[in-house]
DNA sequence: GCGACAG
DNA sequence: ATCTTGTCGC
């Protein structure tokens, strides 16, 4: 974990503060043969051990090039607007582990689409300079109207505050819910939604991610076994 | 004051 | 996130 790390909400909020205006909320999207890291993270708070997972794929074949995972212990509590702080600091141990950069990564979480504008996405992407972007589940404290019903179709997603656009919902799979997607950092949010609808294949959330979330599942299990 | 709230 | 069986559907 970086040593200056924040372990209050103070902190963390002067943290934020500090790094909002470094996003940069625009930019191509990645080459047809790019490499497309996802990363995610599961938890054992009893055990107090967090296990990160970064997958590496190719993103013209989604096949997997490389796969690092990095164990830490907690850093913080899950706070909602916070979570980079909880989440960040194993992922970063296990990016750094890739023998490859990633052109992009693909988060599990938000980035722009966040209260203060820095989701965990954005937030990595400032860290360390890589494109980034963020692909959640659930529409947090924002609203959507429903999406068409094919795959590919989108929505604004709103700021019910501002009356902003911090994302889209995008439908990746008929009959599914959304997902929703906003900029993380150095691309655009088309590109982002055209980027996350090519890494989905047959699920709903993109193959980064359901490959990161199954490695550090597994991980965390054979951690505190 | 209370509830909601990415993972 | 995590606790958790069977079950409906492609």
């Amino acid at each position: 974990m970086p040593a200056d790390w924040p372990t209050t909400e103070a902190e963390a909020l002067a943290v934020q503060q500090r790094l909002r205006g470094l996003v940069e909320p625009s930019g191509p999207g990645p080459a047809p043969d790019a490499l497309i890291a996802g990363v995610d993270v599961a938890y054992d708070d009893d055990r107090d051990v967090v296990v990160a997972a970064a997958v590496l794929l190719s993103l013209s074949t989604l096949a997997v090039v490389e796969e690092t995972t990095a164990t830490g212990r907690i850093s913080f509590p899950y706070v909602p607007g916070l979570l980079a702080f909880r989440e960040l600091p194993t992922v970063l141990d296990a990016l750094a582990d890739l023998r490859h950069t990633p052109d992009l990564v693909v988060c599990d979480g938000y980035g722009l689409a966040h209260p203060r504008r820095l989701g965990l996405a954005s937030h990595l992407g400032v860290l360390t300079g890589l494109r980034t972007l963020g692909v959640a589940k659930t529409p947090f404290t924002f609203v959507f109207d429903q999406p068409g019903p094919e795959r590919g179709a989108t929505a604004p997603l709103l700021d019910p505050e501002t009356g902003e656009q911090v994302g889209a919902a995008l439908r990746t799979r008929e009959g599914t819910k959304p997902v929703f997607v906003s900029v993380g950092h150095r691309i655009g949010l088309a590109e982002s939604v055209a980027t996350t609808l090519n890494l989905t294949a047959g699920y709903r959330q993109p193959e980064t991610t359901r490959r990161a979330d199954s490695l550090c599942r597994r991980a965390l299990a054979a951690a505190v076994s």
